[in-house]
DNA sequence: AGGATATATCTTCCTTGGAAGCTATATTGA
DNA sequence: TCAATATAGCTTCCAAGGAAGATATATCCT
């Protein structure tokens, strides 16, 4: 009987009329997808950065050199608005991690780039974070975790290659 | 090829001394739980309701009548601060949703209730958030959702019911 | 060419939550 | 009893992101 099994009891007590069942999978999910945030926070903790800024420099490093990418992309690979993205490449620009200049191709733009520091940063961040993600897993059955791949990679697809967007 | 893929596939090339199979299982566990988040969010909103707001109302709804729970049990519960439920308490009172009063049995402590708007609110929020899930969960073929519960209960209580403290 | 519209980024304001410390009350131990 | 410590909730300050709007530049259409 674990936390969530405890919630559903406790719904079922309540609210005999609602089938909270859904809860189950969908109230896991959550909680598995929050303590595995959590530890991966504390690696990059480690190297003095928050998740949203390993975010962006693993984003400029899978770039390749020059390790280089307009705001706008950073921001829409990362999930974020760009407003957000201003704000995370001010503080890694202070950190000098990462370096802003005018883009020579268009006036507006702006290209953000991996500093040697940022760049030797995330290298060494990103193998750890790597062999952290390893230990996590190896928590799960070997054949747990290729079906719960599977089946995620299914699910995902729902969301993110949609025919027509489903309703809301 | 999906999202997760492409950027495993961009690591490959960029790091191939470093093994990233981990990211596919983690990568898409943590944005399957971003959609689902997100549109769990567009039902709470229906009810003026922010997430955190009805995950306290939820809980007390869930505790069973008189509906009430202090202020710290709440914030276990939810997974949040003391301080941060504080400032939840205040939005919900502040919409004359509970009720705070001085506990009777402790000079220290705190009594939140729902009021009857709080509780026809959550009735009629929760129903509709069960049927969401329900939607949400039908995208999935009816054995997978069952092998990723299953398979979530494994890794989970991993976490919360540790036999001895992982490492980071 | 030049006005209308679109785009890229940044700025400002607001919301939410965490961390640390404050106050009041409880409990414990000499 | 009463000093020391623990606990509950709250307050203050700070960090991070979203929304909306501002600014500068591009593009398109006549």
């Amino acid at each position: 009987m674990d936390h969530v099994a405890r919630i559903q009891q406790e719904w079922a007590r309540e609210r005999p009329d609602v089938d909270v069942r859904p809860a189950g999978v969908i109230g896991r999910l959550h909680r598995v997808a929050g303590h595995l945030t959590e530890r991966l926070c504390l690696v990059y903790r480690r190297f003095g950065l928050a998740e949203g800024e390993f975010d962006v420099l693993a984003t400029l490093r899978r770039a390749g050199a020059p390790y280089e990418r307009a705001p706008g992309e950073l921001a829409a690979h990362t999930m974020v608005t760009t407003g957000a993205m201003s704000k995370r490449v001010d503080r890694l620009e202070q950190a000098g991690l990462v370096t802003r200049r005018p883009s020579e191709s268009d006036g507006r733009g702006r290209v953000v780039a991996l500093t040697t520091a940022g760049l030797e940063l995330i290298d060494a961040a990103f193998t750890e974070h790597m062999a952290n993600e390893r230990r996590l897993l190896d928590a799960l059955a070997p054949d747990d975790a290729e079906r719960l791949e599977e089946i995620l990679t299914r699910w995902l697809a729902v969301f993110e290659l949609p025919v027509g967007e489903p309703p809301a």
